[in-house]
DNA sequence: TTAAAAATATGATATTTATCAGCTTTTAAA
DNA sequence: TTTAAAAGCTGATAAATATCATATTTTTAA
């Protein structure tokens, strides 16, 4: 099994201001899995018994709404921490998640991490800086999702996709969502995006062949997500 | 001027957890002031230099949407804190505040709450759970906006407001908002929001004169919340 | 390989919500 | 106190979005 010490990934969030002695530890304790396309990291209501390291792939984190409608909140991915939040609040989790596709996750039992949020102030000083980012993002979502029209959102949408996980190769979107993904994530039924997809290709604007969806129009697709 | 020793306002708040000691450092560099209503704590793009503790009052946490439409994001109030999230990014604040009616708050400045924060770790244990739990309400907000309808919100609203500020005394609502100021937390036109809240007023599910808004019935409002 | 299931697509229509206009009431300022 | 401004209200209409129906394409599993 890899060792913390040696991984590259922590580098890219919060552990990487743990000290080499509180990484050996993690490193006896943590559990590498390999989670494949479409299972469940973990679902709402339950108890996590520790947070995940992401090493490669993607999951949506997803919550239910009481109309019974399923809302993305957002998309986790390689370096990014998972589960922190619950493990702050020791309460069951809040959200859903699931891989979009094979996925490398280290899992670190909730103790541990405890233990180093108490003993190492510039570690618990990086969480609450990534956490006070998260929120700010949750912020302009809000905005968004009250203020904004659908076809705003999903230009939005594209256009983060696009610098999130974008190729310079044609200006590919390299992350495959479904329809049923994309309008969950920019909170509108399904038949809409594909309506106001559709749009956007016969106006030139986007290209795509299946999930594969690449942006001709940068600057047309940034007017549509300011509202003209 | 008052002493944070001595202050009972400290219990509703992170600040309940610092030492005697902390607090008398405290006291000496916080500064007390009386806010009007309608006077701005802080603006968007303002670099914070404190944080606010508030004692007495209300104010609404806004933010400008790109379509030119203020959404209220929250409303602080009394034992809450205010702007640790600018001071822990280190960020200009994305938000705005204006007090809704006259406001008693302490400013703290910046450097004392850093000192705390990077010596006492049941203070940042606290900080940190206070985001955690501020975070999964922001997720309720955008699954909210993103997937009810307006009659939902306003619902949801109207019954988060009672239970906050509702008073036994003919279940009125003890805050002054204006109609613009509930189109602005629901995320919706002011007119939408006068003839939803008019509609309701027909049905007897509420009662209001002016800003006076009272609930006449909460099982029918809770339904209406849920979709039916 | 083929059949069934799931995902994508599109049209027709209903519902929701925004916008604009004009009116009345309330509030605040001279 | 009077009067101008702001807030609240309502109707008419337009625009955005959801829903339902159905067809086509793609994917999955037997």
């Amino acid at each position: 099994m890899s060792k913390c010490e040696q991984c590259i990934i922590r580098q890219f969030n919060s552990l990487k201001h743990l000290s080499r002695e509180e990484l050996v530890r993690m490193s006896n304790c943590k559990t590498s899995k390999t989670i494949k396309k479409g299972e469940t990291l973990f679902k709402e209501g339950e108890r996590l018994k520790g947070i995940f390291c992401i090493k490669d792939g993607i999951c949506k984190v997803s919550k239910m709404s009481e109309n019974g409608r399923n809302q993305i909140i957002s998309l986790v991915t390689k370096g990014d921490l998972l589960g922190e939040r619950s493990l702050i609040s020791d309460e069951a989790s809040n959200l859903k998640a699931v891989a979009l596709n094979e996925m490398q996750v280290c899992f670190i039992p909730k103790e541990e991490i405890l233990k180093d949020l108490s003993k190492n102030p510039t570690f618990s000083m990086s969480v609450l800086k990534e956490m006070a980012k998260t929120l700010k993002q949750a912020d302009n979502i809000i905005v968004d999702m009250a203020q904004k029209t659908v076809k705003q959102r999903l230009a939005e949408t594209l256009l983060n996709l696009h610098s999130r996980f974008g190729t310079s190769i044609e200006d590919t979107i390299n992350i495959h969502l479904s329809r049923e993904d994309i309008a969950n994530i920019i909170g509108t039924a399904t038949e809409s995006a594909i309506r106001l997809l559709s749009d956007l290709k016969k106006k030139k604007i986007i290209e795509f062949k299946g999930k594969d969806i690449s942006i001709l129009n940068h600057n047309e697709l940034d007017k549509i997500a300011q509202g003209f």
